[in-house]
DNA sequence: GTTAGCACTCCTCTTTGGTGAGTGCTAAAA
DNA sequence: TTTTAGCACTCACCAAAGAGGAGTGCTAAC
């Protein structure tokens, strides 16, 4: 009780005793079980003792009177930054990952969609990641293809495979080859601006010196900003939400629902993961560190990718708090990297 | 006992009203409740006797020897086809459709969504919609674009609507001029046609008769082949599973485990709903009527929404047994029909 | 044919007591 | 001073038992 930090090398090693079986097994974790599985040298008493210097502390805590202990938030958050010798992804999860995101070449999204599958396999956790922000591409390429008279689709690309699609419909007929003419007008105007910068100015300037039709031009501006700002929807890619539901933590329905809200309503989350976008490293928070409530008993292990330097999204996990870290951390690191180095070639 | 319909007026009003009450309150529904609840001139006493019957019949059931009783899947089946009084989607929901699907034009795959979105919202179940097999589809433009001289990215538009990317390696370089020569050779070649037509001979001609490097060739057939015929995946769209969790038969976490598992594999609803897109009007399968043992204990209501007279997809909702089948009926059948609606203009 | 009455069934909820895992404290041993 | 054995105590968990109640089937009267 004289020092600061109160934490010697037996309390580490309890600690790390008591998270790891709780981990394992999601029963509160006893003075006997440590003594009799974690071979410590020491006796139960001994460890009762420390237990409760470690409970003082806030490290664990007892869901009731005659219980084992649990690991606190703070406990986790001990574990994970001090404790935890860094699991890499083994041997045979690196091939998988390698083989399924080296697969085949195709748009940012469906890429980013099958990394998050892959990580959800391996893990037994959710995955979620969330795919660029368009504001930060580059304008690529705008393509009209005539569907009939008075229907044009509009397939916008920006730049890193990104394709955006709308039906316009105009009142006023326009031909293929009128089309392929303004197509390749506003692509000489627009190729290669950043899609923040296709701002009033450079759309001004070319509204007045085109030969476009005024309404149509108008439609066409609209499309090209708005389908590129686009709802947060599209953003988040999810998947394994069935093996979270394996968890005990989740034979309570109420929880279920909270969580599966929270990924149907979609934005708060993606809110969150963009939050995260510009930290580098796997970033993890632990229960209540985070602060949307639906997240307060679950914990959040996510990375970036990036392209040429620049991030371009957020991938990650969410399981319980009772999460296995060290595999969690090294497969996110791993298929960050991972997506990392696919889109090199892009 | 004498009749081999053994139906009568007095049976099909307690038929009714069980299954109203039933649908209503998800409790088993005894005799006196009824007798109080709804006035048909009957003592207990005597509905207890019809309803002895119609649990002979198979109509009723009793979860135990002292409960009320409960519709059968038959039950169910009549109550549907016989008893309901067709109730159609009020004004209120009407124009709701109209404002959310006329919002504004974008490609079908959109569209599909945010018709479900609006289904699901209104009825309180899952929704659910496949959006058209692309081999129906017409062939419309393929454009190819530079994103460096290594990667083209392939966009295909078929028929209605449809996008499909991918992007290709090619280990020599092509100029963006070679590949505007390259597209418009294709697209003259291939625009109008079935994508099923483009099969082997189609092909091979035009490998045969075009100036065309072959490596990129290949890949771009392959890609125009493969990526229409696409995964399964892409097709289901699924909205409002936090509904149905509301309900008291999903308090069962198991039930709830294998509709989630059902939700996530996809191709299984997928291939079920497929198979539904051919028949017309609205089509109600109850309960065992359903192959998939996942479906045993649910209900599915869907029909089929059109394109020019062709079928274009199945849209419908998810829910228990104990569905309002009156409600369910109608805004599906209202959303097909705005659904079809709005592709008319395309 | 209908209804009142009644015995009977069986689910549901609450209570009770036993069991066991785990604790904290104390005093003895190291 | 630190560690350990011993012991009384706590409390979740479970099974058994009992009360209550909703609903039934059957019988006999209307």
């Amino acid at each position: 009780m004289i020092a600061v930090n109160n934490m010697n090398e037996r309390k580490k090693c309890i600690l790390r005793a008591v998270t790891d079986d709780y981990i394992d097994t999601a029963e509160p974790v006893g003075s006997r079980t440590i003594a009799r599985r974690y071979k410590l040298g020491i006796s139960s008493a001994t460890i009762r003792n420390e237990m409760a210097d470690l409970e003082e502390s806030g490290y664990l805590y007892q869901p009731h009177t005659s219980a084992g202990r649990v690991p606190s938030d703070k406990g986790y958050r001990y574990y994970v930054d001090v404790l935890l010798d860094p699991e890499e992804a083994t041997e045979e999860d690196n091939k998988l990952i390698q083989q399924i995101l080296g697969q085949q070449k195709e748009a940012m999204e469906k890429l980013v969609r099958r990394a998050t599958k892959v990580l959800a396999e391996l893990t037994d956790y959710i995955s979620v990641a969330v795919i660029p922000e368009h504001r930060n591409a580059t304008f690529r390429h705008l393509q009209l293809v005539s569907l009939d008279p008075n229907n044009i689709l509009a397939v916008v690309v920006v730049d890193p495979g990104i394709v955006e699609n709308k039906v316009i419909f105009t009142t006023k007929p326009f031909l293929p080859a009128e089309l392929e003419r303004i197509s390749s007008h506003l692509n000489n105007k627009l190729r290669g601006l950043k899609v923040e910068e296709l701002s009033g100015t450079i759309l001004a300037e070319i509204r007045d010196s085109s030969p476009i039709t005024k309404d149509l031009l108008e439609c066409l501006l609209e499309i090209i900003d708005e389908s590129l700002a686009d709802t947060d929807e599209e953003k988040l890619i999810c998947d394994g939400v069935l093996h979270l539901l394996e968890q005990p933590e989740f034979h309570d329905i109420d929880r279920t629902k909270l969580l599966l809200g929270m990924i149907e309503k979609r934005n708060n989350l993606v809110n969150l993961l963009s939050g995260l976008t510009y930290s580098s490293g796997v970033k993890v928070s632990i229960g209540e560190e985070n602060l949307r409530p639906e997240l307060k008993e679950l914990s959040l292990v996510t990375a970036t990718y990036y392209l040429g330097g620049q991030t371009m999204g957020t991938i990650g996990v969410i399981g319980p708090t009772r999460m296995s870290y060290g595999r969690a951390i090294g497969l996110v690191e791993e298929i960050a990297h991972a997506l990392t180095d696919v889109l090199k070639s892009y």
